[in-house]
RNA sequence: GCCUUGGUAGCUCAGUGGAUAGAGCACUUCUCUCCUAAAGAAGGUGUCGGAGGUUCGAUUCCUCUCCAGGGCACCA
């Protein structure tokens, strides 16, 4: 019996009983009936509120109508008692055996476990990091890396399509300083006025020179053309290294999108996407002329003020660059756009949702925009002009890919969040990540010696699982499903690992309690191979769970 | 000024209208001849920033207010 299927059955039992009243127009869902896991546990494995939710809307007193709840609950199969308690909680315990099975449903459903069809059908563009080209990724960028790639995760494992996509803003002034920087370094002159800082300007001018044989006569020769060759070389190869610092933390992208396309015609002399993008939203009743320039009547779908594409200059704006991407992502067949973005970015949201809007789409489902606070370090927030920049490579060195994304994963995006470093070092419960990591490795080791002392899974009898530390543990495996889908609703990984945290906790405790291996000379008994259930069952979810926040899970540590 | 996100234990923070508001850290004391002590057990801590309101019930929802971060470009 799990708490989905323990709703299921509240849910029709409330259906009849509304039914029976005669009442019309109340429609009862699994939903309104979920059933959680009570702080304290006298008051049960399960409890529902159901009765006080519903006993105002069809005339009933609370206690009363959870009376008859409980009486139909406590005749369903798999349930040893149903009592009302309080103002109309409706506390509800399960048979042992019924509860127990939960360790063989884990083991058998292995990665399965906690996966569902929640969002199937959809497909789900989702876009994180999107930083310039320009530069090292550093640790601004790390939290939309860790976050946006879990929740992608997240959602595929209650069943939507999720394309990872990256937007590389190659084109305009930025690009263009980055290569009058790099350019600059090659030859070995002194660096312009307003160049990019930093040493990796001077490795990218190395590398340049030896990728671009005779830049120096070039540059001597045609400047133009040297400024071309070592800007787009000195692009390709940053682009590379900054995918190479996402794999290595273990952030994959299916999609690199370059800006540089939407501002480039087609073969055969057609119009640019920018300019195709501009030309839609005008047929559809968008655009006008005022000022020289070309604007976006973006209030029209709530936005503060109209938006510019067309600069008195001739020159799209970076904003006529974002719209035509978002045309992009919906003639590429994708429902819901999500855009992770920084507080910094808070003022594009509603620009953002008045683009979808003017593309047709529906602002409330087709397009998510995620805001998420800015990272400090050890106190002193990341900012280019203080030069106190921490890059990707540097963090992943100093702390590891796991400890870095789980603590980045951990909280809320809208929850401010500090750093440190010396706690992520330091291997003590300072750092969370090593306590689900040693609870995993516990489990293994339980398999080891349990394979050495003869212990196999041939037997099973849940009904024997009775200790208080397994009626916790199981609880808490069944609460995993539950835990996913309510990440992948809110995209809120971070509940993923506050949940494991807890497991892990069940876990030890259990371990604490309850044997897998007998000691000493006493023999093997069914119980020891049911526990050895369990034991798996515990190692799987952890699995499960840190595989959504791309933290590994080490058998040994 | 307007928009937005925070304010919960000494510290860092969880908590999608429910029962006595939680975890880790820090502090004290216990538990390894036996599956990993990177663990477990016990010990106390709160004007949930403040004031109103909504209701059977509010840390959670609404309004006002105080404090803090971020944002309000024909920049990228």
């Amino acid at each position: 019996m799990t708490p989905q299927e323990l709703a299921a059955q509240l849910a029709r039992i409330l259906t009849d009983i509304i039914g029976a009243r005669a009442e019309v127009g109340i429609a009862v869902t699994p939903a309104d009936t979920a059933v959680e896991r009570p702080k304290n546990r006298e008051h049960g494995d399960w409890a529902s509120n159901a009765a006080m939710k519903f006993a105002k809307r069809i005339g009933a007193n609370p206690r009363e109508l959870a009376q008859e709840i409980a009486a139909a609950v406590a005749a369903v199969d798999g349930v040893a008692a149903a009592e009302v308690a309080g103002p109309g909680f409706i506390n509800i315990t399960l048979d042992a055996a019924s509860a127990g099975e939960t360790a063989r449903r884990v083991v058998e459903l292995g990665e399965a476990y906690g996966r569902s069809d929640m969002l199937a059908g959809q497909n789900i563009n989702m876009e994180f990091v999107s930083a310039n080209p320009t530069g090292p990724l550093h640790l601004g960028h790390t939290r939309w890396a860790a976050l946006g790639d879990s929740i992608s995760r997240v959602l595929r494992a209650a069943g939507a399509a999720v394309t990872n996509e990256y937007y590389i803003n190659d084109a305009g002034a930025q690009m263009e300083k980055f290569g009058r920087s790099v350019l600059a370094a090659a030859l070995g002159e002194p660096a312009p006025e307003d160049a990019y800082p930093g040493e990796y300007i001077q490795e990218l001018g190395r590398k340049v020179v030896e990728q671009v044989p005779g830049l120096a006569e070039l540059a001597a020769n045609d400047r133009p053309a040297a400024l071309a060759e070592a800007q787009e070389a000195a692009y390709q190869q940053q682009l590379v290294e900054i995918k190479d610092s996402l794999e290595r933390f273990n952030v994959h992208f299916d999609v690199f999108f370059s800006e540089r396309t939407l501002h480039t015609p087609g073969p055969d002399g057609e119009e640019s996407p920018i300019a195709a993008a501009i030309d839609r939203l005008r047929a559809q009743g968008h655009v006008f002329e005022a000022d020289d320039a070309i604007w976006v009547r973006t209030t029209d779908f709530g936005d503060d003020k109209d938006r510019v594409f067309t600069r008195g200059n001739g020159i799209f704006t970076y904003f006529a660059a974002d719209a035509a991407y978002y045309l992009s992502k919906q003639d590429r067949g994708f429902g819901e756009k999500i855009y992770l973005l920084g507080a910094d970015h808070h003022g594009y949201i509603g620009r953002l949702t008045a683009i979808a809007g003017a593309a047709g789409d529906d602002i409330e489902t087709d397009i998510t925009v995620l805001i998420g606070q800015l990272v400090n370090l050890n106190g002193a927030r990341l900012s280019k002009r203080a030069g106190n920049i921490v890059e990707l490579d540097d963090l992943l060195e100093w702390l590891g890919s796991d400890a870095l994304r789980y603590w980045l994963a951990r909280y809320p995006a809208d929850s401010p969040l500090a750093l440190d470093g010396e706690k992520l070092r330091s291997r003590t419960n300072d750092n969370p990540v090593f306590y689900v990591q040693y609870a995993h490795a516990r489990t293994c080791a339980v398999d080891r010696n349990a394979a050495a002392a003869g212990i196999d899974r041939s037997a099973f009898e849940p009904g024997s699982l009775t200790h208080e530390t397994e009626t916790e543990l199981l609880g808490k495996l069944q609460e995993y499903p539950g835990i996913v889908a309510g990440a992948a609703e809110l995209r809120e990984p971070h509940r993923i690992a506050r949940y494991l945290e807890e497991l892990a906790g069940a876990f030890h405790r259990w371990y604490d309690n309850c044997r897998v291996i007998p000691l000493g000379d006493e023999p093997v008994t069914d119980l020891h191979r049911t526990r050895l259930w369990l034991n798996d069952a515990a190692g799987q979810v952890i699995r499960n769970g840190l595989d959504l926040l791309g933290v590994s899970a080490p058998e040994r540590l």
